[in-house]
DNA sequence: CTGAAAGCGCTAACAA
DNA sequence: TTGTTAGCGCTTTCAG
């Protein structure tokens, strides 16, 4: 016996049915190109039809169909990329980012590449049809992610290439971070100075406050200047930190980010050495955790917020049209806490 | 004059034309819908023409079109909710849906309340096509996320409601995490404690946590333990436990959450008031910051990885047909560490 | 100013 | 086992 023809149940039974655009046109009695216009604020629509679309798009709830529209146009999603969440600055990119678009039609989502490759999170959301992407930190090179900026409109955050023309940048003056820092410390009193910082290069942003630090120390005259490069990870930076108090005894260390720094607190005093009397710590980027009176850390703050604003800017300008790539960059501010004070 | 009959350039005139199913079924020679069915590992494919169509597929570096396929099927697209990123504790609950999505299909992005609604949010992510949705530490109420829980599979972290039948959850026991808590502090010696929670209830978590606090106190005859509120700001935080240390004059504070303890400490030391010694503090998530010697903090671990791993877990199951909701709840331990050590 | 009609790339029922 | 076909909900010409 053959099973009667029922509405056909699938998968998606259990959604109750969406609302379309026809069923806006019907109860607005007008067609669903009307509707569609309205939507898309189209040229040639009377204010009459205009209001009466919009009074059912309100009464009925409609919101439209994301994966549709991608079919033929926009979706006013835009997608950004981090590659992780454990480093506190890039909430504040994100509140940037929320901020920019803010009175605008666009939607951010994110993508973290913890368990996923930047390439595969950006081939998704290519699939899912985003109209920009926001890419931060990243450490894919310049000819992938060139090739990418022709595909679709791109921003990246910590990678400097001023001369790239299928895609805009917006970046801290990274190398000024570090000159700040040297500057800093040597006024402070502090002569021997080590970087501690990143194994693996993320952009250029590394490179450049490691050329910053190291031209600035040789500029002072503060001779034996050095970078010792780890992995982001704890156990390895507490190793390498050991290492460096050990071996290399500088009265001051320069770390790439802020927990690194606060990791580095932690090694000194556990080792007995006093921070700042013996050891001045500098972090980058001025975190939160920064202010807590037990850290009491010095930090270099590039305003995350800025960079993510700008970025989300840049990328909606790009959606819209322009084609001639921009490159910002920002300058950053030393913040001077107990870490750093001492050494008169 | 008119303009010749060009290919139309449009918008998406930037992005080079898309490979598409048809390209790959030209190239292996073989119909559309047999390309089809080899992505979708249909019944009845022939393992020669599998062959010839997966062929296709990497030499023209084919993907599926997303929102092609949300409009008929499944987008193998989740969507995960935060309600913001400052909590570090929340890359440990991605960290495990990452890991429960490694070898599926499913790929997972990310939507945060902070600039965003989570309704918004939640609406958006429908509108997408988005197969699933992870909800985490939603403020929203229980009648709103049950008609969520209609329309698309769901499941709730931090936010138990073991009667409800529309989506799944996974969370702490977080009643016990507080009676851990009184325990340890009432072993240490520690007499007249304070909770520090949150204003704002997060799911029922809060809630949770402090019923645990008072019964146990209550339990060991800790006379005039007290649960005081506090918003998640900084500013805040600080005002409250400024007025918690000169009022009350608690020998031992539990805070909600991480950060919250460290500025606890914060303002502690700023006092002069000595951590243990003095009073003792303790912490909820364990987050890595509880391990640096400055903090020290004596924290209770609720596994975040493993929370992910099962929310993601369920949801997958529940996308795949199960229709009985599963309410899972995983047991807490406490770390101690030095900030509550002392008092013997 | 409004509506009719043609697809976008895919899935899944159905026919061969 | 394979191919044909009918849409999914929307944008965008193009005619009226």
């Amino acid at each position: 016996m053959k099973s009667r023809p029922v509405a056909k149940p699938r998968r998606g039974e259990r959604k109750s049915k969406r609302v379309t655009i026809l069923d806006v046109a019907e109860d607005a009695e007008v067609s669903f190109a009307a509707v569609s216009k309205v939507l898309r604020n189209a040229y040639g629509v009377s204010d009459g039809l205009r209001e009466k679309v919009n009074a059912s798009i309100k009464k009925l709830g409609y919101t439209p169909n994301t994966a549709a529209r991608g079919m033929r146009g926009r979706t006013f999603v835009l997608g950004t990329i981090f590659p992780d969440l454990r480093n506190p600055f890039f909430s504040d990119i994100l509140a940037g980012i929320g901020a920019a678009l803010e009175r605008t039609p666009y939607q951010s989502f994110l993508g973290i590449e913890v368990h996923s490759t930047a390439p595969a999170l950006i081939q998704s959301m290519i699939d899912m049809q985003m109209d920009g992407l926001i890419v931060v930190g990243s450490t894919e090179p310049e000819s992938y992610l060139s090739k990418v900026g022709e595909r679709i409109p791109m921003v990246t955050v910590g990678y400097h290439l001023p001369q790239i023309t299928t895609f805009d940048s917006v970046n801290n003056n990274d190398a000024q971070s570090a000159r700040l820092t040297v500057q800093h410390l040597a006024k402070q009193g502090y002569k021997k100075l080590v970087m501690l910082s990143l194994e693996t290069t993320i952009g250029n942003v590394i490179e450049e406050r490691e050329r910053g630090f190291l031209s600035q120390a040789e500029e002072l005259g503060l001779a034996g200047a050095k970078v010792v490069r780890a992995p982001q990870t704890l156990r390895d930076i507490q190793v390498a930190a050991r290492r460096i108090l050990d071996e290399d005894r500088p009265d001051a260390i320069f770390c790439w980010t802020d927990f690194v720094a606060l990791e580095v607190i932690s090694v000194a005093e556990s080792l007995g050495r006093s921070v700042p009397e013996e050891l001045a710590i500098v972090g980058h980027d001025n975190t939160m955790y920064c202010d807590f009176e037990q850290n009491s850390l010095t930090s270099i703050d590039q305003s995350g917020e800025q960079l993510g604003l700008q970025a989300a800017r840049l990328l909606v300008e790009r959606i819209e049209g322009r084609t001639e790539a921009q490159h910002l960059v920002s300058q950053p501010r030393l913040v001077a806490r107990n870490s750093s004070a001492h050494r008169g």
